[in-house]
DNA sequence: ATGCAAAATTGTCTTTTAGACACTTTCAAA
DNA sequence: TTTGAAAGTGTCTAAAAGACAATTTTGCAT
């Protein structure tokens, strides 16, 4: 860490980074995305993934930690690159170019992005507007149709990038808070997959794996039987990591 | 395709392009090399991977099939991104610093550089000096141990990718030549997993793929039962990519 | 011609995993 | 006490993984 000696003149004006914050509410994956003029609805385009230029002197991934804390306050959590996208008509929206002159310094610099996602427990971010972002907002996935620069197609990207991954590691805990059911943790992958899976094979599978520790309590207050609480384990989750695990599709 | 009329002063001095070439003697995974200094053996470190710098209107994908066509003649071949990597000290060796000198506009510049692999039929490809490669070397991954600039972390992912992404797609054919036998089909799957493959399992499995058309044509000339030849099914290849599978692994 | 070395080719058995499938339990609220 | 809503649970079948060894075909040396 460099720290706060940071001026605006070491700013790298041809590199970024973009984040695809993903977060889960129980029923549907979300995205956090910011706006960039208040008051006007229907204009989707409008949308884009928080990101940022990066300092000079900093590191890719520090770049991305730094600019997720900026945007969001959170820190010490799951991310991993998508990759680098860089087509040099990526900032072809008029509405694009007047965002960047509004925002830039040499706004007609061609940019290199390189894009990150992260999980987080959504209850953990409350969003709220900061410096250039004049909003800041959940989306669903399934509502967001297009954005900002090729922020759509970072989107596209990312997801699948998740959903391989969560073949190979059971990174889903990072979306989850510390205390969760099964039938969550069920409804999570669907909605990764995008496809039902089976409510009893999913059980069956996923604590075969080991990394559940059941909490002996329950859900209250809910109208139906209460669910059971789990907890991730993850010392028996490093074990698994080190050997690894080929496949968790469905 | 923006043609010939580019000038070295349309080059983007902060942002290039390094490709992991691999090959496959049917022995072993070889990586294509360029050496920065003429007959000087024994400098390992003075390897590096082919890249160079791109252009300011020119895609990253675009640049990495430039740069690998400029470095070897070789077009129309498999490519895949690895990542962006941009560690500010990634020039952190005296003879880095060196050598960007004397090839460089601007050595000083931070460079953020976007990593591709690309699995090339190694016969097609024979390694000649060019421009400020003096030299360019298959080199065995096995007797790979350091690099210039932060490639032995570049070729490191790289190899990790093609490791995961070869479990989900059949692209280990671009890596043989046109006819092929079962036998350097299961090497290869072994080198690039790093462990023995039972060869009837492997036989079987990927025969089920259904990718391989047996040609009816022997080898000759091995002293030794002669194998059969196959070719790779390009149609069967296509439904079989649309479809997905999960699990190639062993 | 015979025998040998070297690699190709082939099948079976066991264990594990995938995938399909439906009823009972437990709670809150009416 | 009844009802609605989601939790929780087990079995069977088919497919895949994984372990395992003997036979065949060629060129070459004798």
């Amino acid at each position: 860490m460099v720290g706060n000696t940071r001026k605006k003149t070491d700013l790298n004006p041809n590199n970024s980074v973009d984040c695809v914050i993903f977060g889960f509410d129980f029923e549907q994956i979300k995205v956090l995305l910011i706006d960039r003029r208040e008051n006007i609805d229907n204009l989707r385009n409008q949308r884009a993934l928080p990101g940022n230029l990066i300092y000079n002197n900093e590191d890719l991934d520090e770049a991305a930690y730094r600019v997720l804390e900026e945007l969001t306050g959170i820190k010490d959590i799951y991310l991993e690159q998508v990759g680098a996208f860089g087509n040099p008509n990526r900032v072809n929206k008029e509405s694009d170019r007047e965002w960047l002159k509004s925002i830039r310094d040499k706004p007609n610099a061609r940019v290199i992005t390189a894009a990150y996602y992260s999980l987080v427990k959504i209850d953990d971010f409350v969003p709220k507007a900061h410096s250039f972002a004049k909003k800041a907002e959940w989306i669903p996935l399934t509502e967001i149709e297009e954005l900002a620069f090729d922020h759509f197609e970072i989107l596209q990207a990312a997801k699948e990038k998740l959903k391989q991954k969560i073949k190979i590691q059971p990174i889903g805990f990072n979306l989850l808070p510390e205390k969760f059911t099964l039938s969550q943790l069920h409804k999570l992958y669907e909605c990764i997959f995008e496809k039902p899976i089976d409510k009893r094979n999913f059980r069956r599978k996923i604590q075969k794996l080991n990394i559940l520790t059941n909490l002996k309590e329950k859900q209250r207050g809910v109208p139906h039987k209460p669910s059971q609480l789990y907890k991730f384990n993850e010392e028996n989750y490093q074990l698994l990591s080190q050997n690894g695990y080929d496949n968790f599709g469905f």
